[in-house]
DNA sequence: AAAAGCAGTTAGCCATGTCTAACTTTACAT
DNA sequence: ATGTAAAGTTAGACATGGCTAACTGCTTTT
């Protein structure tokens, strides 16, 4: 029932191929991940059974509701912790990585904070 | 060989018990990680075998250098990290959390950035 | 000296999450 | 209609890294 690291990735994969093309099915995230079909075959199959997406009679695959909540919540951080490591001069690609990797794990008063900060430092920046 | 994040934890771990008592046995890590002696056990010996530590006839366990730099490089994120999140005005205990999180995966160069960020910006709010 | 406790090890279990190989199913092209 | 390709599944393997149970061996207590 838990959503791990993996399943969440899943998720924020299915939510960005989404974003450019109409259908998402397995082999897509396989392809996006450089995941075995055999691997995201398990993987959605369990997404599906705890609830986060469904999965079509043609094998397109939808968010649920608690699937968009997860998806929306990880690329949202991995956005911000790109953006806030560009601003202390992080290389694009290496801000990238790195936001994949603590996206997961941070907490949601750590994220906060940051967010908070880098809002204002802008802010002071630009006067 | 390679190390991963539970074996850097353990490094970190030894360092850490080393500063406030004269040896570290398995045992003194199994209570400071909450782990099983067992598990502890087949995590030292692997340790040992690939040499990030020696253990003595008493059980007493010495980083090596290879270890140490390992450990002592975790034990600086960590403490880092703390900061860090200190600064933006996370709650200590959460900083600690976070940082034993993220010490593992980011990057040298997102590290460093932060670092000089941190330095900069601490300067900047003295005068 | 016997009993009890502490430290460490071994064996076997589990979960997560990847892989390859082999299979099925569907669809499309000739 | 048959052959081929693409998509998906299943089975079985592997690595990491936890766990308990049961054992050994050493030390301490009575």
């Amino acid at each position: 029932m838990n959503i791990y690291e993996s399943g969440e990735n899943y998720l924020e994969a299915i939510l960005i191929i989404k974003e450019r093309q109409t259908n998402v099915r397995s082999i897509d995230l396989a392809k996006e991940m450089n995941f075995s079909k055999a691997s995201v075959s398990r993987a959605v199959n369990k997404l599906k059974d705890d609830g986060f997406i469904n999965i079509d009679d043609s094998g397109y695959i939808e968010l649920t509701t608690k699937g968009m909540d997860v998806a929306s919540k990880i690329y949202e951080r991995h956005q911000f912790f790109t953006d806030f490591l560009i601003y202390l001069g992080v290389d694009h690609s290496i801000a990238a990585e790195d936001a994949c990797k603590i996206e997961h794990v941070l907490s949601q008063e750590s994220y906060k904070a940051m967010k908070n900060y880098l809002t204002k430092a802008k802010q002071k920046n630009i006067k």
